[in-house]
DNA sequence: TTGAAATAGTTCAAACATGAACATATTAGT
DNA sequence: ACTAATATGTTCATGTTTGAACTATTTCAA
């Protein structure tokens, strides 16, 4: 009942979580330095992403793919839609939705951050054979999953 | 040259990374519900850990090891020293340092925390072999290293 | 059809983090 | 010894994120 004996730091799970952590906080860092020449930041990234991939998204669907508030969202888009990267129509149907599209504007930015993030995960994952980077990824859609029903 | 043959999703390290990230915030927003009945945030969490590990720590070196601002540090230690979890003293030969210290609460209230955390990552982690644990876990360092010399 | 509950988005105040400018103390070069 | 450079911590203005309260719209049940 030693607290020394209890501490986590020998715990081999724990240690390898913290590396985890400081991984992740190591790479969002570089990528928001390698973001800025663009005039953009990884959130806003987040958001010109998902509007690729699913064109008229709404405000609502985009809160909750990031994992932000719905506010979050409202005080971001006037930002973007200012820069011309993307528009806003009222849904026809539901009068309470606002869908979202990229304009050309956005998807060329899009391309341009697309290349610096692939650049910087490819580099960062070449620390590992392809198996390595697969079972990793694996473990963590595990986690997700386990984390998800509750 | 088409745009859509260069979209990352369909390279699987980006793909793993994505997984990554998803899987550190769900964590992440776990860990803050478990820790709430402590009334204790993550960065506190933080900052008691490693004053354990490492009594006596200056300000300047905590705001390090956490990845934060030195006025972030002088902002959140008033919290935890006005709830008694710890205390600041001047050092004797340089007048600038001042050094921080759990005292016996700040030591309860952390093994309490440790509990829940380590818990947390015991179940996580459970999602995969011990080997592939500790192989993501080199991963993330050699990921660290990678990055720690720019 | 009407009223209650649910949903989408906005507003606003509060919590939190950041970096630049600052005050104080130390170190190093001359 | 003296000046310049460096280091520690604080203050303050700024920007970000959040959640609760609010408006407007839609859905559903009686």
């Amino acid at each position: 009942m030693n607290k020394l004996q209890d501490l986590p730091w020998d715990n081999p799970r724990f240690r390898n979580w913290i590396a985890v952590i400081r991984a992740e906080k190591a790479i969002v860092r570089e990528l928001s330095k390698s973001l800025a020449p663009l005039g953009i930041k990884i959130v806003q990234l987040d958001i010109l992403m998902n509007l690729h991939r699913h064109p008229g998204m709404s405000q609502h669907d985009l809160a909750r793919r990031l994992l932000v508030g719905r506010s979050n969202i409202t005080m971001l888009l006037p930002q973007l839609e200012s820069q011309g990267l993307l528009r806003r129509e009222g849904d026809a149907k539901d009068k309470r939705v606002i869908r979202l599209y990229l304009t050309d504007d956005g998807e060329t930015l899009l391309t341009k951050a697309l290349a610096i993030y692939t650049g910087l995960i490819d580099r960062v994952m070449a620390q590992s054979s392809p198996a390595e980077c697969d079972a990793m990824g694996e473990q963590m859609l595990r986690i997700v999953e386990l984390l998800k029903e509750e």
